[in-house]
Parts: structure tokens; C-alpha cells; sequence
DNA sequence: TTATATGCAAACGCTTTGCATCACG
DNA sequence: CGTGATGCAAAGCGTTTGCATATAA
């Protein structure tokens, strides 16, 4: 009928069971609007039906980073996060400090930059992780009025 | 007679004590190479005269992120590591993979980048991490003489 | 049917905290 | 001296593991 949710379609893709835990984390995860905890997706999964046990939930989030639907940020604060996106495409997530919504936004012009520090350092850097925090569009329209009232 | 150490020069400066428990973090600190835990500063310190206490360790890394003598990252790992480096000016971390050392690079020319992110997802940035691994000079030529035997 | 995945609970590792004592300034 | 720092041990939290059971394919 439908692929209800491309996190379950990616999961048969890569030939891994379609089990009642994994549909519920999948389902828990695309009901984010932001990046998520394990915790969120635990308590997201007992407003269910059925509450996935803590263990599995680890279990699957690490799956899904394996499989790139899902990506690991670290937060400021220094807590673990993560992010559902796109897989494949080298990207990076912009993450509002204020309701955690996070957007992707592509390679960027990054690429230059990484070339002047290898010539300058001499290191040969293969990888690299680039985490932008601000507030979001909706975010600051609620500071804005806020702040005027 | 001497300014034995940056680190404690700086905490006097901040109206912070000298205690023996500080001196002994800011030596393990400034003999690292490059990256190091909570735990390498507490083993270093047993190697010394005088242990430091776990939770000490703690205490003092956090003063120093806090007066920014030291600056927390966050390994691909997701493991937490600190690195020294100057306080004050913007800058980033480049961390060898294999060894651990760090460099720091400045504050390049990532500007125009979060401009053009920020006009292109309404987003107002106010921080961002980016951080960059891969092999240093040394570590490369490690690695290519290995090759090559 | 059979390999996989789950649940449960215990173990773990890192980090923080409460509180009495200590020591820098 | 007085306040801030320390040590210790216990608690806290997020995360992982072992193992018997359940289940998708």
C-alpha cells in the first residue's frame, strides 16, 4: 500500500528483519522533529502499544548509524544525540539550541578550507565533523516577540 | 624563579588557588602529547609524588574549560577527550588518529561559510564546532615506511 | 526450521555529589 | 583565620553484555 516510513524500507534493503521493536524505534525516530536521545526514542516507544526494552533500543539506533539513516552528534553540552538524514551524502546538521530541530545542509564549500589546513599542518585529514548550533527560523520569532512584549 | 607552567600562571591570574592537587593536573596536563581523558590525567598523576582524586581530576578539567586553558572534543568515538590550547581566540582542533597529538588551526575562513548556511536555512548560528582527524606528518611517514617494508 | 533479534537484569565506565577535613592566601 | 579545595565513597546516568526465549523469514 504504502512505504510507510523509508527507515523500515532501508532496513529491508539491507536485509535485516523487519521485527516489532525495529517498526516501533523507526516509528519513534520519523515522530522527532530534532535530534533525539535514546531516551526519547524509549519513551516515545511506550507511549505504543508495545515498549521496546532499553537494551534493544541501543541496539537498533546503532544499526541505523551503521546504515546511515541515522547519524551520532554530539551537543554542546557534551550529551549524545542523534539525527535522522539522508544517507550517503557527506552533510552536515545545523541544530536549533532552543527546540532541537536540525536541518541538513550539504557539503558546503567546506572542502577548500580542509586543503589549506593540510598544507599549513601537514596532516592528512580524512575526516572531519563539522556541528552548527544557533535557533531556527521559528525559534527566533519567538525570542523576537517575546523580547518586544 | 620561573613560570614553571602556563596553566598555573593562568589559574593565579584568575584569583584561583595553587593547590598541590592543581599543580599535579596542570603537569600531566602540559606532558601530554595531544589529546587526553580525565583518566590519562589521573594515571599521570599517580606516576607522581601524590595522587590526585578521581573527582578532583574532574573538578580541575572543568575549571580549565571553563577559564579556556582547555577545550573538550569529542573523539569519532564518542568518547570525550580534552585537549590544551590557547585561550582566547577562536580555533579548531586537528587531531592525528593514530597518535592522539593535536594541532590547533585557527579560525580559517569558515565565516563566509555560515553565512551563506545562515541565509540559506534561516537559521541564526550562534556556535559550531569543527573538528578534523586524520594522520599527522609523523604518522604518515610511519605509515608509508610500513608500506613500503 | 533456524539464524536473528529481543527482553531482562546485571555489569560497566565515566562523571557527579555530599560531606567532613584540609590548606592556601 | 575563613573560604575554597580535596578526598573519599556512594550515587547517578547512559550504555553494554550474557543468556534464555521468542520470532521473522
Amino acid at each position: 500500500m504504502q512505504q510507510p516510513n523509508p527507515v523500515l524500507s532501508a532496513l529491508g534493503d539491507a536485509g535485516k528483519r523487519l521485527t516489532i521493536a525495529r517498526r516501533a524505534v523507526a516509528e519513534a525516530i520519523t515522530e522527532q522533529a530534532g535530534h533525539f536521545t535514546a531516551e526519547d526514542v524509549l519513551a516515545a516507544s511506550r507511549l505504543r502499544r508495545r515498549a521496546v526494552a532499553r537494551a534493544t533500543v541501543f541496539r537498533s539506533l546503532d544499526l541505523l548509524v551503521d546504515l546511515g539513516l541515522v547519524e551520532r552528534v554530539d551537543l554542546p553540552s557534551g550529551d549524545h544525540a542523534y539525527v535522522a538524514c539522508e544517507p550517503d551524502a557527506h552533510h552536515h546538521h545545523v541544530v536549533c539550541s532552543a527546540c532541537g530541530r536540525s536541518v541538513e545542509v550539504g557539503e558546503l564549500g567546506l572542502r577548500p578550507i580542509l586543503e589549506r589546513i593540510e598544507s599549513s599542518t601537514g596532516f592528512a585529514i580524512d575526516s572531519h565533523r563539522l556541528e552548527l548550533f544557533g535557533l531556527c527560523p521559528e525559534c527566533r520569532a519567538t525570542a523576537a516577540s517575546k523580547r518586544s512584549a
